[in-house]
DNA sequence: AATGAATGAGATTTCATTCAT
DNA sequence: CATGAATGAAATCTCATTCAT
């Protein structure tokens, strides 16, 4: 018997549905989780409110769908880059993008108060890790390095520092940044290179 | 002294007030930004909510005092630290201290829709970053040493690291992260020893 | 038809927005515009005070859609009575309906501080002068008579002239009121009468 | 016994106490009455707002206050006015006046509201009127003039008709109001030269 | 598939006023 | 004389959500 949906909703398919998790997402884009509500997703779209709860149980679930398209697509993305003949420059690329930075933190934030947000975050980080970690070891394995630094520890490590560059210069202090950027770069350089 | 103050109501040296700004920060701490409002914040002072609007004119007023006398605390506290024998791993542990960095890194994320608080963080920001830089050569220099990372750059990076191992355990995501550790703790212990 | 109007709620036709409007206009013939409150107009409908923002998206909203109201209204007698056989006449005693009138004074107070409602009032008290005037230069060219005062002119005196016996006798004040009455009279007949 | 002071208030020849009077009036004639609150009040004369109930037993005693002084600031100007060798004229151009005039309008419209303001401008406007019209009996019979018009209807139509254009010209309609100033001023100078 | 209607809760903010000092 | 402290009341407005149609 399980738990059966307690409200019939509309369909997982709808043109309208995808709308309304398209105008959701502009909006945490634009101006940050906090600005999400119901009417303001459905005037971005161009639509009466209340087709949220039509299609949604609460805005919680249109917040998790969001995430859940978007970390997707991430996932997708980064897949792809770390295909790439130069994985580490290729992910740090892609984790440099302010666009998917931002918004991931958006929701890292939002899960301070959202309990199902965090574990679907939690489990999204934890995916992406696991993801270059095992490309990272592979590309070492390659090129017949044994790195010195393990992969997860290299990934957790691109991680913080392009979300930090981003979060920094989102607050206008960018000292240091310029020295931390040489670095990065050089150093993946030599890793995607072999030496 | 002739004309006081246009608007300011209640005196900065009450008791009271200062009984607000514990509350506001208490709250911030536990729940995050998201979740102080003058009721909840009278609520947990045990107060009514008017009196915020008496003492500070707006919320923001009180958030930016809550702010402020967090981070002068925090700019006392690591002045202390980075005076000590062993200035980068002192650095290390007070930055590594969830309470002071889970703090100030709600209010980064609040500086992202309130102007106000953007000023002071970035201010603050931008002064923790000297003090850290400046310690940091300074050591290096007492040393003898000519560090191939620049002092600002230590600077960002530990700040990052700290940052993200923190916001990453509390959404329950800690691979990788032994690992850091680990690589930091040895890293700084030849910095500070010299080697 | 496409995206709805992004924030209208109610539809026009509700009943019960009009009773909200109803309530509005009576508030305002009993108690001055000053005395409206989203709180009182819905205790006076017998309603809950967030149908207001329900209807009207904002307190001025409504006070316009009063205001619009009652000057369609106005236009609409006031074009009735100058079609009469004595128009002077018929239109001082329109004018000096206290009803009308004093509604009309309060929305003209108003105007001093609300922007939207000083163009609505602008707006309709050109359109009523126009109309005036015009019937007021038809009529003399119909009696064959070439006035000594401008129709325009008469139209503002007349307004005037009514509008301040009404605001003075609301002080209690009436000295000199009868002999104006008087004089008005004798003239409007004369005028009516083509002599 | 009479009714003696409830309560004990400061010296009615304070410095202070004029200070605030006027910025109350201040206020009154730059944003209406509707602005005025004790704190605004305190603001612009730079003082705390507590004193206003220090000096006056509520707002209302402020308001009346205020008015007293204008009012009786006002009759003096009239007085002298009528005094001159063209008492109409003079009367005209100090009823034209826009700074007096609105500011007697704000209490006009107050009256609605306030009992106690509207005795006091009641009073007021009848001690303008027989003022106004004993001049213009007297200037009449200086002349020796039999005027059609009765001298209180006269004051009652310059009052009108004066506080009339300002009204309109407030809302941006002056339609006809050259022609009524044509009409005024003619026949004003025929009066004043006793034809 | 969609939407008009409604409402309880709560947000921030402002006021007039009192009182003790 | 003057002012810090406090508060009850009310203002406008927004929200998430439900329900009947």
């Amino acid at each position: 018997m399980g738990a059966p949906n307690p409200k019939k909703l509309g369909a997982e398919s709808s043109a309208t549905r995808a709308v309304l998790v398209d105008a959701a997402e502009q909006l945490i884009r634009e101006e940050g989780y906090a600005a999400v509500t119901a009417r303001r997703v459905a005037q971005k779209a161009g639509m009466k409110f209340q087709l949220i709860y039509y299609y949604f149980n609460s805005l919680d679930d249109l917040f998790l769908e969001v995430f859940q398209r978007g970390a997707d697509q991430h996932l997708e993305r980064m897949t792809q880059a770390l295909a790439s003949d130069e994985p580490l420059q290729a992910l740090w690329a892609l984790s440099s993008e302010p666009n998917d930075t931002r918004f991931i933190l958006e929701f890292m934030v939002m899960a301070n108060h959202h309990e199902v947000i965090r574990k679907a975050i939690g489990a999204f980080a934890e995916r992406l890790r696991d993801l270059q970690a095992a490309a990272i070891a592979r590309h070492a394995e390659t090129l017949g390095l044994k790195p010195k630094i393990p992969p997860a520890a290299t990934s957790f490590l691109l991680s913080s520092i392009s979300r930090s560059l981003l979060l920094e210069s989102a607050l206008g202090v960018t000292s240091g940044h310029q020295e931390v950027q040489a670095l990065i770069h050089s150093a993946l350089k030599s890793l995607d290179e072999g030496r």
